[in-house]
DNA sequence: ACCCACAGGCTAATGGTGTTAGCTTTTGGG
DNA sequence: CCCAAAAGCTAACACCATTAGCCTGTGGGT
């Protein structure tokens, strides 16, 4: 008979990111981890340093995943259209996971383990706006104004921040215009 | 002989605040709020209902220090001036309370004691952008895009999410005069 | 085919948290 | 001056992360 396949990272990272979902980040606990794989609560330190290693280990996969799903979304595109794309994918899948952003680290660079992943994140925002010309520094401030923007608007939405939802898309459509706009002038 | 004053909502919060500051939002814990006030745990629920009602109390404190410090920087001013000035003061004013911002609510509107703070806050914004001739929705408009890119920067900022701090007064100089442009533009 | 080291599970225990119940003390107004 | 209510206290509970130490199954090497 099949045994009940042992645990592995991974999975406890599963069971973690259900629980995100479900419940927040307030909701990850060590002990709902434990539940939810059918273990005792210990045992899941064989798999994870702590609960803020595990943590951490959730905040890689979001920010993998935000990579993965905006890479698709600006393949085969440039220019203004690329950029537009990447901003409204950006919102979208903060709508569509706002737990799941919630726990994504604000500084991966500073940390060991998600240094890579942060670093991918960001590179495919910078290489979205190949194409403008931008040069050295100038290419580096682009990208900072294009993740203040997309993260600062973001973070008010999915933090329900906005007093009434009226009109965001109308909101969010200024700032895209309002950032490309810039981005032209700056050539 | 002077009585050790009895304790207070208002000096828990104080105590509070000072625990913020010193130790980030992790350590504001009713315990440490107890040892620092020179009482024991369970009598803090005398003046507050509970932790979450602490920190709640904590974010409004916040909410009009930020209301207050704008407010003045405001004072007197008008057009691209004011909106510059109210700009370098959030940025400011978190730079300096990194500890206090992150414990500022995302969504004052939406609790009943906090909702009157963050009206008032951004009221302010709303105000600075009088004078632009901007007239029903476009106003609301452009105060969440303020809001976005101010918000936006802090966070990012204070949470040391840009790689390496060089350069962060040029960023912020765009996104002032990007959104100066934008305002005109608008017109 | 055996064996045994080790990975991966377990229980027990510790120290920290928020919260409630119920008692005692202080204090300020009638 | 008195006494009710406000404000303090201790004890206790439930939940959490974490550590120590034990047990067991399994898989690779001989």
């Amino acid at each position: 008979m099949a045994v009940r396949s042992r645990l592995t990272t991974a999975k406890v990272v599963d069971a973690a990111l259900e629980l995100v979902d479900e419940q927040g980040v307030e909701g990850l606990t060590l002990a709902a981890v434990a539940a939810r794989t059918g273990v005792a609560t210990p045992s899941l330190y064989k798999h994870v340093a702590s609960l803020a290693e595990l943590r951490g280990h959730v905040g890689v996969r979001v920010l993998e995943e935000m990579t993965d799903r905006f890479t698709q979304t600006v393949l085969g595109l440039s220019g203004d259209a690329a950029v537009e794309a990447l901003m409204h994918a950006y919102r979208a899948y903060v709508k569509e996971n706002p737990k799941r952003y919630a726990i994504a680290p604000m500084d991966p660079l500073h940390d060991e383990l998600q240094q890579a992943a942060g670093r991918k994140l960001i590179e495919v925002m910078f290489a979205t706006l190949r194409g403008y010309g931008l040069e050295g520094s100038d290419a580096v401030h682009a990208t900072r104004r294009l993740r203040v923007i997309v993260h600062g608007f973001a973070s008010i939405e999915s933090g329900g921040g906005f007093g009434l939802p009226e009109g965001l898309d109308d909101t969010y459509d200024q700032l895209v215009r309002m950032y490309l706009t810039d981005l032209r002038g700056q050539r």
